[in-house]
DNA sequence: CTTAATTTTCATTATTATTTGAAACTTCAA
DNA sequence: TTGAAGTTTCAAATAATAATGAAAATTAAG
């Protein structure tokens, strides 16, 4: 396969992939082109390579940077500013763990914590299963965190971080 | 807080954080209702509760069943179909994660196995990074798909059976 | 069969999410 | 200063996704 044809092939689907994840089609797109881009690119070059606005560019890159998956690069003389995309898959994995970790798995388990205490009779069979089920999402979203903060935190723990040599 | 303020909060918020993971909105309310609803419930109940129309309710559910998190049940004597959600949360977990894996990161991995191997110069630059991330990725994704079917046969195996019970 | 209850389908409509592009803004060299 | 190169913003347009509801299909009892 030429490398024009897999590129094409590798960034729409990364899109398409990303869209099941409830990631913006294009942001996922940029962030494969950036992958697979070995120097850092313009502005203008992504609007070139996926056809895209100018704004759109502005916007996508602006959120991957506060995800913090890609980075602003001035090349000094230069007065366009170059983006490029960190390379370590892992780091890449552990850094879109983290952010969503705290955008969506934290809020959740603070809400989950408010909902835990329902006025009225214990026996009731619709508020028993009311809290029996927040108390269980719960104690399995507090074990999910727990896991993935040791997870992302691999290198600082011996145990984790040789776990990681033969996982990486 | 009441039940019925903290069952609708539940919901909306089970809802939003769906929409976050690529889940339609319905599907994960009416997968929360279930959650919390002692008994099966009808179509024409979840239509009530959730305000949606018949039709919506029916491709849902057929959606949820097709996920393994809902089922049909019939009540002998009765015309009406009742549909009740497997209420262990982490069956819930495995279930979603085996579904996931095999419609999205098995056909991921898929793909760029066919994208590994480019036409050209190996030195080039531009071929050299993509091969390089491709590599990368697909080794990351072929772990987690290996860890992740670890931890969904976690009841098969001693060894991960003795760690679920710290984390269930 | 016939009929009434119930479920399913899907063209149409509504909603939500994304993209555009031009204007406003910023930066910096001359 | 000025102005050209470059960046950012955001209202409006477009595209993608989801919901409605009425008609068609199914089911089972009489």
């Amino acid at each position: 396969m030429k490398l024009s044809e897999a590129k094409q092939q590798f960034i729409s689907s990364w899109g398409a992939f990303g869209t099941q994840w409830g990631i913006n089609r294009t942001m996922a797109q940029i962030h494969a082109l950036l992958l697979v881009s070995p120097d850092a690119l313009t502005q203008d070059d992504i609007m070139d390579q996926l056809s895209i606005s100018r704004g759109n560019v502005n916007m996508n890159i602006r959120d991957l940077i506060g995800w913090g998956l890609v980075e602003r690069q001035t090349i000094s003389g230069e007065r366009k500013e170059y983006f490029s995309a960190d390379k370590d898959i892992w780091k890449v994995a552990t850094q879109i763990i983290k952010e969503r970790k705290k955008r969506e798995l934290d809020p959740m388990l603070k809400l989950l914590g408010q909902l835990e205490h329902i006025e009225g009779d214990k026996k009731d069979r619709e508020i028993k299963q009311f809290t029996e089920t927040i108390k269980d999402i719960k104690k399995l979203g507090n074990n999910a965190d727990k896991v993935l903060d040791l997870l992302t935190r691999a290198e600082e723990n011996w145990f984790m971080g040789s776990m990681l040599k033969i996982f990486k």
